[in-house]
DNA sequence: TTTCGGCATGTTCACGGTCACACACGCCGG
DNA sequence: CCGGCGTGTGTGACCGTGAACATGCCGAAA
């Protein structure tokens, strides 16, 4: 015998026509739900269907009409809060919407590394994208490599507001530094991001605007990375001079690594120091003391996204392009100055 | 004119091959590595294809090899630290290895919402299938709908160890309370994940386990649910008996939890209260006063998990199936009790 | 010299859908 | 009475690729 027990082939289209006893076509016409079909001949598909526990090959679809139903996200630092969020909010109203989300995660925001994502979903035939990778470069690389495809990023770059939808970091850094001055604070230094990110640079954008329509004066931004660590180490150098009573902080995370500092310095939040962070991470409500912050609606981002992507939105519906406005939420690490 | 100028088609195998003045099924092996294809015909083709940016489709491979290259993961909570850095570990390795990642959150742990990612992720045909919804039920739902790849739960359950790949969240846990029973602790709290958690349960086995071997007295763990909320709640309700002098919590967020808690009450950690954490999320080190955590390395577990999947280990090779052992990294939360 | 096997390449078909077109039928208006 | 149109359904081509099979050539073994 050498017949072997061979792996059965799932039931295609033509399986279910011929137990339906009908053509492939009158099949497909029920899977598309074409209007001009008896109402007897569908249920007797749809039956089979079921018996057969029949699935469209996703792969066949898509050659023939080559359309995919797959969004692509190039996704930078998917790790942090804020990314993963709007990532499962993205996910989230494409698979409603049944479209499926693939990733491209890359490490370093180098050119060559960009394009090695962009490639990456490019080769599988993505029907939109969405970059969540918010360094200035990828923008460059993005129009070098002239992506055909409908994207969006969720960062507000000037560059291209057509594609841009993202929280309004300007209005929330003015926010952030109008609770400060109105509080009487005078000295205040800001820890920006990485340069290269365009969320870094809105928010020192927003900084600088409102210390100077509120004719405070500026110190130069201490240019930072995001993390915990270099907000601490900051906060150690700065508080050798000790120069402010308040800093705010383009994350929670730096913002956390800054508290920490002050304690170690033997300070105590906000009478010596005042400190508001940006994003409102689950954690900032539990720091000690509770995180005054920024709060941006990464979901809602997400949701948007996909929307706008799709272009499923509804002409009359309120423009969904554009900026979020976020929300300054003030809790215990914000005061009056001592002095 | 009833011309329009339309949409070009992208080129394909065929357009190479006239290019090149070969068949197509010469540009297809070419394109496959096959042996038997003289250098200069296969230079030939190779510079037909720069020159029209020749891209293979997708969806005409899938379907003809009935392989789509594609690994699923299925994931709940995908915001948080962890599974965040799985899930892009698990990106990097896949697409080293020449496979997309497609992703399905699930926001409940329900059967429903289970059964729909799942039947969202085998439409497209995933040849692998990564479980990272770490509840127990999930596991019940993935045998009724009788998934047909090859999957890995990045959690340790006891069910199908064949399928599991993870940090020793026991052996963690021990370190944790052996810790603490070390430094002279004897009336220990353990605070819990949501009890259909995988982890939370081994935590919770763990700690039991080493405080019956070190004979210490138990007292029953608190369940939790992993939030910063939770822990502080839990820990304002402790604090009113006061009856201990070390809280093991499951995870960083409801230690930060617990420590807002214990600040609230006037205490000091560790003097009044020693707190133990685990993940070693980033900002656990920026904790006032610093975490002491255990470590659990995300991304090595991520990458083990598509080397497991696509049988790519070297058998000569380490046993990559199985745990990790985490790592108990003292700072400090943990210390003598005062009495 | 003949045969045979391997190399390099070509030809044909299949994968599982959708699309364009054809067709049978019944109804309606001129 | 006939042509046209709408409804419901079938037929065949086609999407881009890879596998199976076929072919021609060349060198080594019989």
């Amino acid at each position: 015998m050498t017949e072997e027990l061979q792996r059965v082939r799932a039931p295609s289209i033509r399986d279910v026509a011929r137990l339906a006893g009908v053509s492939h076509q009158t099949v497909s016409r029920v899977l598309n739900h074409h209007p001009s079909i008896r109402p007897e001949t569908k249920q007797r598909v749809l039956d089979v269907i079921e018996e057969l526990q029949y699935k469209p090959n996703r792969a066949a679809r898509a050659l023939v009409t080559s359309r995919s139903r797959t969004i692509g996200i190039l996704s930078a630092s998917s790790t942090w809060y804020g990314p993963a969020s709007s990532i499962a909010a993205i996910e989230e109203a494409a698979r409603a919407a049944g479209y499926w989300v693939s990733t491209a995660n890359i490490e370093s925001s180098d050119a060559r590394s960009i394009a090695d994502g962009l490639a990456h979903l490019a080769a599988q035939g993505i029907e939109g994208l969405v970059v969540i990778a918010p360094q200035v470069r990828v923008f460059d690389t993005l129009e070098q490599l002239s992506i055909d495809v409908p994207y969006v990023t969720l960062q507000s770059t000037a560059r291209d507001p057509d594609h841009a939808l993202s929280v309004d970091q300007i209005a929330g850094a003015r926010m952030a530094t109008r609770h400060l001055i109105d509080l009487g604070h005078r000295s205040i230094y800001h820890l920006t991001g990485p340069q290269d990110w365009i969320e870094a640079e809105a928010r020192m954008r927003g900084f600088l605007d409102e210390m100077s329509a509120r004719d405070v004066p500026t110190t130069a931004p201490i240019l930072g990375d995001w993390t915990a660590d270099f907000g601490y180490h900051a906060g150690r150098e700065l508080l050798t001079v000790r120069d402010f009573t308040a800093i705010f902080s383009s994350n929670d995370q730096m913002a956390l690594g800054l508290m920490h500092a002050v304690r170690d310095a033997g300070l105590e939040i906000p009478r010596d120091v005042s400190i508001v962070g940006f994003d409102d991470i689950p954690e900032a409500a539990h720091f000690w003391p509770p995180l005054t912050t920024v709060r941006q609606d990464f979901a809602e981002l997400g949701r948007r996204c996909v929307a706008l992507l799709l272009g499923d939105l509804d002409p009359a519906a309120p423009d969904y392009r554009g900026t979020i406005t976020p929300e300054l939420v003030v809790r215990g690490t914000t005061g009056a100055p001592a002095f």
